[in-house]
Parts: C-alpha cells; structure tokens; sequence
DNA sequence: AGCTACTCCTGGTAGC
DNA sequence: TGCTACCAGGAGTAGC
C-alpha cells in the first residue's frame, strides 16, 4: 500500500511533467474522490491555475497552485489504498478506475486512478491548516533519536498502533512499520513508555534506513496495485524481512515469522527476534 | 488517553 | 467450474 516511500516516488515521477502546466480543465468520475466540494466548486478552483510545485507531506502529495503568480490554494491527493497519479496521452485509454482528470495546456493529463476509491484528491485554500494535526516526518529535522525516545515515553500505547498514527508520526504505514519494528527487535505490542533511550534510537535507526532504501528502490509492489507513474513495480518488496512473510523462516534467526492482528491491522513478527512483551494490561508502575 | 468496532470500496482468492 | 464469503487496509468516527 501507498506509504511514505511510495507516495515520494509518485511526487518526484509526476513533478517534471507538472510544475508549469496549467490546468485547462477536470473531469470526475468519481465525486466522493473531491471529499464534499462539490463538481463546480472545484472546477472553479482548479481551471486556468498553473502548478508552480509539487511535494509531499506525510501521504500527501500536494501540488500548489497559482494564478497571476500568486499562490491560489493547492490539491491535496491522497493515495490510500489503490490510488495511482499518472501523466497520459488523451490517446491512452484511461481505463475503468479513472476518478479525477485534470486537462493540461500541453495536451496532456493527470489522472487519478483509484479501484478501491478511498483515495482523494481535495482542493484546500490554506492546506497548511490541513496538515496542522500531522506528527513529524520521519526524515525530516525534527525526527530524532531523542525526540523518538522522548515522545515514546510520554505514550502509554502499543507501538505499532502508536506509529500508525499520523499525528505521531507522519508517513508509516503497515509496511513499514512492520520491517521497522523488525529491525530494531522490538515486539508490535510492547507498550512505548517501557522503551528505553538504546532502543528507541535503534528504532529511529531502523525507520530512517528502511525509508530510505525503499524510496532508494521506488516503494514495494507486492500485489497488482501499487506501480510508479510510469507503469514499474517498486523494487524494495524483495528486501522484506517479515510482511508478507508468514510462515517462512526469519532470515536473521530462522525462527518462522509469525502473523498477527494488531488494532486491526495484518502484523508479522518474528517471535525469537522480536521477544513478546510480558502479559500487558495494568502495568502501572 | 487509548482501545475496539465500524465504515468506506472492489478485486482477488480461499473454500466448498 | 461456479458460487459465496471473506480478506486486504488508511484514516475518520463513534462508543466505551
């Protein structure tokens, strides 16, 4: 699934073909996609503005606009599950998934295809006040060693969950976290005010190695959804260490990598490297 | 504060 | 082969 890694590859794939073109028009095939504007609202606010960037934020890419020069809001698309941004020919057949089309003065369009649907592509005014409630990104100035422990400590959840949410950290998916916590030989379920300074810091280590090996190697494609924007399966996939991985042998210690469910999210664990926290529950000390 | 359950969606697949 | 039931999951929300 679309996370951090994957959603800056699409960011960088479509920015060249981006930044400059104006947006001559939009068709929707899906309205849910615009998250409430409605069809004329949003029209209205992308027709005639030009792209001037296009970045991320957490699983956002956010393309700013302007008009005259002057900033006029940005498009926020968020991927979700099954959500592809491609740059296309008119001539090629956009095929069935197709949910928001913006026409480009340079006869060309971006798409945003999305089986599922969950995936959005909103218009905001001021996105800054959309992004306000995010956590840190994890490879950015803020997110250090320190930081990590300190902020663990001051938690009383389960990691995993804790670094599903965007509002700790922004970026991590179920991919991610799962090869993370891996690494760093820390248990899904231990809870994050009993990690300790050494393995917070190998936590930090581990989410900013991962990260970047996998934006090294353009996300993972493990199923038919995820490919860059330009048709190629992300490589990092074949670096997994235990999503997906159920059933076969760890590859640091050989025990058999474990599935569980955690806050309602597929979890693999390796059971000898990532030691199960003792019967948690009204720990408090 | 933090947990669980539920919702949104559809293609793929396990099981019969 | 053909059918059904369930699974995948990011994130928002509701209820406890």
């Amino acid at each position: 699934m679309p996370e951090l890694p994957e959603v800056e590859t699409t960011a960088r794939l479509v920015r060249p073909h981006l930044v400059g073109r104006r947006i001559l028009g939009a068709r929707v095939g899906w309205l849910r996609t615009l998250g409430g504007l409605s069809l004329a609202v949003f029209r209205g606010a992308v027709r005639g503005a030009t792209v001037r960037a296009v970045g991320r934020r957490a699983k956002w890419i956010v393309l700013e606009l302007a008009r005259d020069g002057e900033a006029a809001g940005a498009l926020l698309v968020h991927l979700r599950m099954t959500g592809r941004l491609v740059v296309e020919e008119p001539a090629v057949d956009e095929g069935p998934f197709a949910r928001v089309i913006l026409e480009l003065d340079d006869g060309r369009e971006l798409r945003f295809l999305d089986v599922r649907k969950f995936g959005r592509v909103l218009y905001r005014r001021a996105p800054a006040e959309h992004f306000v409630d995010l956590g840190p990104e994890p490879l950015g100035d803020e997110f250090t060693p320190d930081w990590l422990a300190r902020e663990l400590r001051v938690r009383r959840r389960a990691l995993k969950p804790l670094l599903l949410d965007q509002t700790f950290v922004a970026g991590l998916g179920n991919i991610y976290v799962d090869e993370a916590l891996h690494a760093a030989g820390l248990h899904p379920l231990r809870r994050s005010d009993g990690v300790h300074a050494p393995s917070a810091h190998r936590l930090h280590v581990a989410i900013q190695r991962i990260l970047r090996a996998a934006i090294e190697r353009e996300g993972s494609s493990f199923d038919t959804f995820y490919r860059t924007p330009e048709g190629r399966p992300g490589e990092y996939q074949h670096l997994f260490q235990v999503y997906g991985r159920d059933g076969q042998s760890c590859l640091t210690c050989g025990s058999s990598i474990q599935k569980l469910i955690v806050g309602q999210r597929g979890t693999h664990v390796c059971p000898r490297c990532q030691p199960k926290p003792r019967i948690r529950r009204s720990a408090t000390r």
